[in-house]
DNA sequence: AAAATATACATTGACACGCGAGGTATAGCG
DNA sequence: CGCTATACCTCGCGTGTCAATGTATATTTT
């Protein structure tokens, strides 16, 4: 069982890999994305976004490539592994469950 | 604006102040209360429940006195205020437009 | 041509939350 | 008298997020 402080936090990971499931991608548009789907509600600072991206790299949820830098800056692609999109779908589910018993538990 | 690890994180403190909203009660009985309305789904640890208390009561959102000792261990509990009340709104209010935020996000 | 802005990536150090581990104390039961 | 349940509390750690800061290139403005 997760414990809830795991389910309440950290869930910038798994929107990244849900943007990651449209496509591959690259930092500064996901970050741009989040910003403009969300009409600025949900920002995410440049900060996390790579620091996230490290982490999800190095346990496998992601892989990373450099794009043609033959105009603009360089970009660092991220592309989805077979165990992110699992680590995606347990997520989605679990946020499911925790998210409904939290709104039960505010009487929301 | 909130951003959005604040909305993430730490609603903890907004479950206790929705258990407060049905009564004055104290620490033991409103862990063991959140851990049996969901099914043991979450549990807060005693000392992220005491932690919390000492937050909120310095922060003027509840107030605590102890109960009467002349039977079992001593009790303190805690009352909602005014201003922890009101607090407690704008975060079920903030709960369900970042939630409902999130869901888009993550497709679900 | 120079300056400003937007794009794009990256790291460091600090902070706050949740929790594991440990502690104290009382009441009831066998 | 030990055991269990109830009831409170604190210290220090791990982790996620972010502010601050830095680099570099392309485009737009002046």
């Amino acid at each position: 069982m997760l414990n809830s402080s795991e389910v309440l936090r950290g869930y910038m990971d798994t929107i990244i890999l849900a943007q990651l499931k449209e496509g591959d991608s690259y930092g500064y548009s996901i970050g741009k994305n989040i910003h403009d789907l969300t009409d600025g509600m949900i920002e995410m600072k440049e900060a996390t976004l790579y620091t996230t991206f490290r982490k999800l790299e190095s346990s496998g949820m992601i892989e990373s490539y450099w794009g043609d830098g033959n105009s603009g800056a360089r970009r660092r692609y991220y592309h989805l592994t077979e165990e992110g999109k699992q680590l995606l779908e347990e997520n989605q589910k679990d946020w499911k469950r925790y998210s409904k018993m939290i709104c039960s538990m505010l009487g929301v």
